[in-house]
DNA sequence: TATGAATGAGTGTTCATTCAT
DNA sequence: AATGAATGAACACTCATTCAT
């Protein structure tokens, strides 16, 4: 007693990132409610209270993820849009260069993929954000000329969310299609149709 | 209190009924985990009792829910596919007519189709069931010579099934749209492409 | 409706008979607390509300049942006190030949038996009872001299009540040995003991 | 109310070794299925969840006293049996010390007694041992010459370990009567027999 | 004589959370 | 920075028992 020691375990950084990405696995394992704090702090060799350290309570933390990846994902959206046309890309090149980005950085989180597209109670409004991002794109594009014009964005931004969200799911996450065939095949798809020429 | 409700004897097959129906509203809005069983019978004016007399758990009547929504939805499937193509019905009227049959199918259910999408562990068997069906769909119609015949079937199947998903809880559910017109644009949007002509 | 119709089952009695039947192997395989009311009438191929026809409540069925015991054990300690002591019977002869009958009662009535036995709150006066009885008749028989006169009789008694608890137990209910060789050992053991004379 | 209990900080295996104790009360009192975790846990001024931190359920902590109980009953039983025969030793006073001390024994545990001897699954497994254990002196003792050679040592056995049972309840746990004297009372009768000489 | 339908009262168990160190 | 010990609050589930017919 008295004697001070160094502390047990490394930084508290350490410590509160170690957890978060724990967290991370177990709501995407089990889901908000099933996702048992003792099983996180039991996967990051840490007692609970110290879990009450670092975060407020369960809610907590699952906000913070939810937040991370709502702020990446968003970040993302931006910088897509960003992108200059450069002038000897077609849209085709374009687009699916942003989508297998987008696929990319979904894949390296899977964890909080299935956190900010499932879980979340944010996950419809992160989607309704991802949802206008792209419509104000294709706006733009249809008003550029590069789409037929009557076309309803909404619609197609809409669909393109859902094809990506399942496809993200089963074909991204279980790691049977790279990022960049899965880009290709949804533009091919929806530049193109499937009737015949 | 002083409210009488149901005199005790009512028939049983009713409680059950009535059980099953409220269950299916309390899981589509708080999910397996946080829907309670005390809110359940609440919800049917019944006491806890008499929910395990209908019901082994709530595992039980979970599962209920869920076999019900892939019964259903299974049952239309086939029924969509042995549809005879009529002589001068087109792809594109014949689609459009069975998604917005299964448009109105799943409207008709709100709790059991956000249970089958969503809640279910079995919600990605059922939607690769659904792929299933469709790609075969897919199978006989690019043989038949309507679509291309570079067609990736399954992917197209798996788009399908992502846009049928995130329009039915963005717009049908919200009922912002009706089986109809969402039909008309997913299947406008698949067959022709987003390009001029 | 209002047209009355035979008794779907039987007689009354016949009813409440067999529910005292089941009752009692019920209680005997697992004690009074784990037996189950709807367990008895289901065996029975009754309903639950029967039950309460023929017993104001579980803990009425389980007195019953011990009173009965009871009554039939007490019954046959009477009777074998009564038995005169033949001129050429010996007492050996005359005790073994109570036990076997003893035994014999036992044996024809198991379930009755483990309730009387183990079970029954009353478990312990009912043995006290018996071991009165018996201290009554070994006292007559020091008095008479066939036993040496320095034999603290109850305790003999109560040996004799704890060898008839357990062998009824390991020997009797489970069939291992038959009343008459069970008195028999007993008997050659206490009269003569271990040593070799 | 007001009053403080021990600091919540207690020392864990405190905690534990009193709700056991605690539990051996109630178990012997009420037997397995009408003893309550809630009243183990009062009795220990604990709350409920704290229980669980030391057993994983009701069941388990009974196991626990019926392993405790065994395990003590049968180092006794085996420690008897190593006892040399010193040589100025009798049979008699070999016998009725060691069963002085098993009496000494059950009589400083008498909760783990009552569910070592009556509640335990295993209780008949555990007498089962005894009754071997002490089959195994026998014959031993009869091949030294010290019985006479026609005794069944089993039964004999058996018959001990009833009086045992009997005499425990009836006259040890009840304060009645000594260890001591319990003894001598079993070892006269059953070496001598209740004949004259 | 009998029962389908229902429930009050409890019991074991679990979880997120906190205190004292 | 970290934790051993503890708990309030809730939840799923069961059982003996009763009402209305």
């Amino acid at each position: 007693m008295g004697e001070r020691g160094r502390p047990k375990g490394a930084s508290g950084e350490e410590s509160r990132a170690l957890l978060l990405e724990i967290a991370a696995k177990e709501f995407a394992q089990h889901g908000y409610h099933a996702a048992k704090v003792s099983s996180i702090v039991k996967g990051a060799s840490l007692s609970q209270p110290t879990f009450y350290l670092y975060f407020k309570n369960k809610e907590a933390i699952f906000e913070e993820l939810e937040n991370l990846f709502q702020r990446r994902i968003m970040e993302f959206m931006k910088k897509s849009r960003l992108q200059p046309m450069l002038e000897h890309t077609t849209v085709q090149t374009r687009i699916t260069h942003n989508l297998k980005e987008l696929f990319t950085f979904l894949a390296k989180n899977p964890d909080l993929t299935r956190i900010g597209f499932y879980l979340s109670t944010k996950a419809s409004a992160i989607k309704v954000q991802m949802v206008e991002q792209i419509q104000d794109n294709l706006d733009f594009e249809v008003d550029a000329g590069y789409f037929r014009s009557n076309l309803d964005t909404q619609m197609v931004a809409e669909c393109l969310v859902g094809m990506i969200e399942r496809l993200t799911f089963t074909q991204l996450l279980l790691e049977k299609k790279e990022p960049e065939m899965i880009a290709n095949d949804i533009v091919d798809l929806l530049l193109f149709g499937m009737l015949k020429k």
